[in-house]
DNA sequence: CGGGGAATTTGCGCATGAGCAAACTTTGGG
DNA sequence: CCCAAAGTTTGCTCATGCGCAAATTCCCCG
């Protein structure tokens, strides 16, 4: 994780990050400012970056490890909103018009996370080119793949919801192999399930049938996709 | 309607739209200049405004009637997402980052809406106080709404959500009656089963007994909630 | 290298709520 | 005023997938 400190250990150096989309049309005059500002935070496994219904003190930006993103109901169900990988922007309750944050974060993995105050938000989006619009398109993804989970837990059976899950979570998050394809943290059958509205053990017979037939692997906490085409096809119910 | 038309037939009165959200922290000339490159647009009942993946040529405030935003899967069936009420922006893809709308917007009954090209949605958002806010805002609220349906679809029973989503309904569109509180535009059980993820059958099985047990009465496209703490009850999954 | 906790598997029973069919009711248009 | 379409009710059946229990396996940590 070293190489993302540039020389010191103190100073960020813009060029590690120049290739996110958050700062491609940026100079990096700008990026070192922005940087400049920024506080590193280091959040080990499993570890929450701010909590649901907190004040939304600050925004962050993951550097490196995965965050999953979750909230809890009144009656202690957990829920998965979705993972959020290395590059992008999370905990913006200001681009949402909240000072609250509206869900948890936490690291499903060793984090690295950079920090600012939400008092630079409006500054930020107003100073630098291309800043606010990237803040909406990642509002919008996210916003896009909720939408698509409400309409699958309302038209889809389990089993092609946890298909979606994964296939989503592959894309997004995954590690290409020789065999396949990875996903790149750890994730158990509680938390797919706590994705996709079932349970550990619905989700447990399905993984296991889906083992037989050869389209996954799943060790304890670990996936790995063999045949996506098959996966796809589960996905969309034409099996 | 006509009352929201000023003396004019051609020329929008800002003294009609200045207590909205919207405009609230704007001068009256802001929002006179605003109003000005307007265009005004009369939907009837049961026509869209714009249709889901369509290219997003413009954004729109809804200023009477009530709009029904839905989505269709490959398959044909249809999710309705949330209702809007008057004072609202929606179709406002570019607060998203996206180019084409997320989704289609039904008249639920006829609607005046004003409507305005995307191209001025940047220069809105820099040049008037608060137009950018209020737009997270809005999308933030929807943000949530959604989050809190996923929620619900994921942990609680389908009696639940149906509640749930009528009790929504009521807050957000509701009008006050002598007798509890109406919903305010034409809402089958269809729709409603379409907003919870259920079959129509089973919508109607609830809205009858809740009816015998005297918590509303519905008749065709209509909804009286009449207690609105059974309802509350219902919802929270405590009978 | 061994203990213990976490994660996972598997069997069994059963309630929820979907699916379908058919009849009925309301409403608006011609 | 009547017809047709849209909306609603109700009975019946049945599969999905949840709930629980118990056994088993896998890692991590000391």
């Amino acid at each position: 994780m070293s190489k993302l400190w540039g020389n010191s250990v103190k100073k960020l150096d813009a060029s590690v990050v120049r290739s996110l989309p958050l700062f491609a049309q940026m100079p990096l005059s700008d990026i070192q400012d922005i940087l400049d500002l920024a506080r590193p935070r280091l959040v080990p496994a499993g570890q929450s970056v701010f909590e649901e219904g907190t004040e939304a003190s600050h925004f962050h930006l993951l550097l490196d490890g995965h965050i999953r993103v979750e909230r809890l109901t009144p009656d202690g169900d957990r829920v998965v909103s979705f993972h959020i990988p290395p590059g992008q922007l999370f905990g913006i309750a200001k681009a949402l018009g909240r000072d609250v944050y509206p869900a948890t974060a936490v690291a499903a993995l060793e984090c690295l996370v950079l920090v600012w105050p939400m008092t630079l938000w409006t500054r930020f989006s107003t100073e630098y080119a291309g800043f606010a619009q990237e803040a909406s398109r990642t509002v919008g993804a996210r916003v896009t793949e909720m939408h698509t989970r409400v309409l699958e837990m309302a038209t889809q059976h389990v089993e092609q919801r946890v298909a979606a899950a994964i296939l989503r979570m592959m894309q997004q998050n995954g590690r290409p192999t020789e065999d396949g394809i990875e996903i790149a943290f750890p994730i158990t059958r509680k938390i797919v399930s706590d994705m996709t509205g079932s349970t550990l053990f619905t989700v447990s017979r399905l993984l296991s049938a889906w083992e037989r037939e050869g389209v996954l692997v799943s060790r304890r906490k670990h996936i790995h996709v063999h045949n996506v085409a098959a996966l796809e096809r589960l996905a969309a119910g034409q099996s």
